[in-house]
DNA sequence: TTAAAAATATGCTAAATAGCATAAAAAGTT
DNA sequence: AACTTTTTATGCTATTTAGCATATTTTTAA
């Protein structure tokens, strides 16, 4: 796949949209310590237990950051898409980063030195009060997620997790097709379950008319009924 | 059980200690909006679904804070300590309780006005990235512990359980005695499980030597051994 | 103190899910 | 194109866990 030259500048401005609250002087610090770069398909961003070095932006492709789990199982704990960051808990935690995140596809990623980024914060109260919202919103995902991966039987989850794909990425133009193309594994392991059982269901939802299936192509056919299953549980 | 008097000003001194870099007219306003109460064990502190109106501190007790699950099963999602927060996640997400806290014996519970505070961090950005710091930090916890609840198998889920409430509540004057007192039921909630399955995978840690039980006492007999199947799933 | 209710203990059965084996298909490599 | 590797599909079995029934114990209430 060709890499096309990043645009630095315009993939700037996109990553600033991100901050609501950032004073001209605070911009222009921040653009003196940005860096860019491409990362292939495949490619690992950072690994669980790395040090963070900087606050780090998706500005194109996609990302799934996974945890290692029990049995050197996976297990998907977020999918980022552009333009969002990724890594920013451990940042904020003072902490290493505790999952690994590995692009998708091809994509580009941008990084904001540390101790700029912290200084920035340290002097703005009403970014750091945006930022603490979102956070304080992921941790109520996250909560919540806890419960629905626990309690929910098989279908449920993998009904969520398609759900969920739907809600992050959105369609194709088609306006059926998710605009994401997992593999079994990766939908397994963002469904807490065996690759055996996620091939199993999907199969399964084939039969019952609620998506179809083509490779990794997932066409959703019935919204209303995948819904269902996943409230259901 | 007697209620003892609440020496506000000692409790809202309490409450202080857990900001750092509160200056002087901030904590009088906090002060001038700072109230308190007792509540009973079993009494409801807020329920998932109600609007914050303040930031809400344990400050004397113990509270369990829980989502209800799929089938009415409850999850426990946090084991408050005073002195410490509760329900701040809904707070600084701008959005409504997303577990219910109740307490788990009498306890005391104070309120600082929810405008009021937000106020204080919207001007004071090392507080509010203090505060940041601690919820990302949980957020961790909260991500880990997905994986965890979702990967390990039963022996693993309730030694997490066990080893989390010694780290948390610590021992009685023993060094082996839990100083918390569940019931079989909650500490299935916590662990994810059917009450059942904790009562006999209590009985079989204790049949093991592992703990002692007598009714709600837990005494740890081999702290060793319960970390190695926490750790082994 | 006695009665009622709730919590705990234990056994049995059913359901859900994992694990493994094998085969076929798809994707990547030389 | 031929080969290797990976991914997907499907069936079967074993394991884990839930669900229920019942008995016992403990707690609460009258």
């Amino acid at each position: 796949m060709a890499q096309h030259h990043i645009d630095i500048e315009n993939v700037f401005e996109g990553v600033c949209g991100l901050f609501p609250n950032l004073k001209p002087d605070e911009k222009e610090k921040m653009h003196r310590n940005f860096s860019c770069m491409h990362v292939r398909k495949g490619e690992i961003i950072y690994r669980e237990g790395d040090k963070p070095a900087g606050l780090v932006c998706l500005s194109r492709g996609k990302v799934k950051l996974y945890k290692e789990g029990v049995g050197g199982r996976d297990q998907i704990v977020r999918m980022a898409k552009p333009i969002g960051f990724i890594g920013y808990r451990a940042l904020f935690a003072d902490e290493n980063y505790s999952a690994t995140a590995q692009a998708l596809e091809d994509s580009v990623v941008c990084s904001i030195d540390k101790d700029v980024f912290m200084d920035i914060l340290k002097n703005n109260a009403e970014l750091t009060l945006h930022i603490l919202k979102s956070v304080a919103t992921e941790l109520g995902f996250s909560t919540n997620r806890t419960v629905t991966l626990t309690q929910k039987h098989i279908r449920g989850r993998l009904a969520e997790s398609l759900v969920f794909l739907r809600d992050t990425y959105g369609f194709e133009d088609d306006a059926k097709t998710l605009k994401v193309y997992l593999s079994r594994e990766d939908l397994a392991n963002l469904s807490n379950m065996t690759t055996s059982n996620a091939i199993r269901t999907l199969s399964s939802f084939s039969d019952e008319g609620v998506i179809e299936l083509d490779g990794r192509r997932i066409k959703i056919l019935d919204q209303y009924k995948l819904e269902r299953i996943s409230d259901l549980g």
